[in-house]
DNA sequence: TCCGTTGTAACTATAATGATTACATCGAGA
DNA sequence: TCTCGATGTAATCATTATAGTTACAACGGA
């Protein structure tokens, strides 16, 4: 990798607009925050409808959220959009030489190791609700 | 990103391979472990030698530990072929709006909540040490 | 001196990402 | 009912990381 697509930082930006803004939030206006295309919006907000954060007006427009700001976790928003294949972020290399002691064996030993890694990421990211995250926003930004 | 490089779940292949085998470790023979190409292998066994785990001998051949199995750990091993730019993980799309108040503040909080949970995924990682590692691989397939 | 090995450069193919254009469909209001 | 703005989605393109491969100079022990 290198690093996570941009799609989780701005799901999380979206998300927050949407909390914040007493506007009505086109994909067309929220991109303007983000500072992107519009499309590139209109997909994330598709993945989130998917997962069941928001809702969306067809024909009309606008984004809403499907639940209450501390119902939602970053843990969410990031099982939402990351779509890291089945969701495992460290790669192992398959078809190893299985007459190879370490080869038919340390996929099990790796694997087992990285899914206790990933898993403390993960835990750290469902500790934090969409409602601090906002909360802290307004502290910063004074108020909207 | 979808998941990370197999280049770190390879390095730990190669660094097992070495602690357990009484043979001479040459790119050639670790390819054939690893099931791949034996300039991939050079490649991250020069990665590996850069951040002080091995040191190889030109000319004859071979790549041996530079450290004990109890003195390296998983996250020597990440931070040594990961190349996360700047060591980031996550994302933040730059040049958001500055006139929307979430754009001009949701980076710094989310960077922070980022920084949080890929430190405890690395914490964990530097819980484990190749010593430990190999135990468990030494375990799995009876000896070498 | 020979010969196997390392260290790299160069090239290719594949895939993910981000951006963009295009357009069918929807639905509220005139 | 018709219009108009918004959504949903397909298609295309440029960029970049990755993995694999060939080629070859440099090294150093036998
Ligand atoms: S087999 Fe997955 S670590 Fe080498
Ligand atoms: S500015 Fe980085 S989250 Fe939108």
């Amino acid at each position: 990798m290198k690093k996570f697509s941009s799609r989780y930082s701005i799901a999380v930006h979206i998300l927050s607009l949407i909390a914040l803004s007493p506007a009505s939030c086109t994909s067309d206006f929220i991109a303007e925050s983000v500072n992107t295309n519009p499309v590139i919006i209109r997909r994330i907000i598709g993945m989130l409808k998917k997962a069941g954060l928001v809702h969306v007006r067809p024909g009309t427009g606008g984004t809403y959220l499907q639940k209450g700001l501390d119902e939602i976790t970053l843990l969410d928003v990031y099982r939402a959009v990351e779509v890291a294949d089945n969701g495992n972020i460290f790669n192992c290399h398959e078809e190893t030489n299985p007459r190879c002691p370490v080869g038919a064996n340390i996929e099990s030993v790796f694997r087992t190791k990285m899914v206790q890694a990933q898993s403390a990421m993960e835990q750290e990211l469902d500790h934090v609700t969409l409602k601090q995250l906002v909360s802290e926003l307004k502290e910063k930004s004074g108020s909207i």
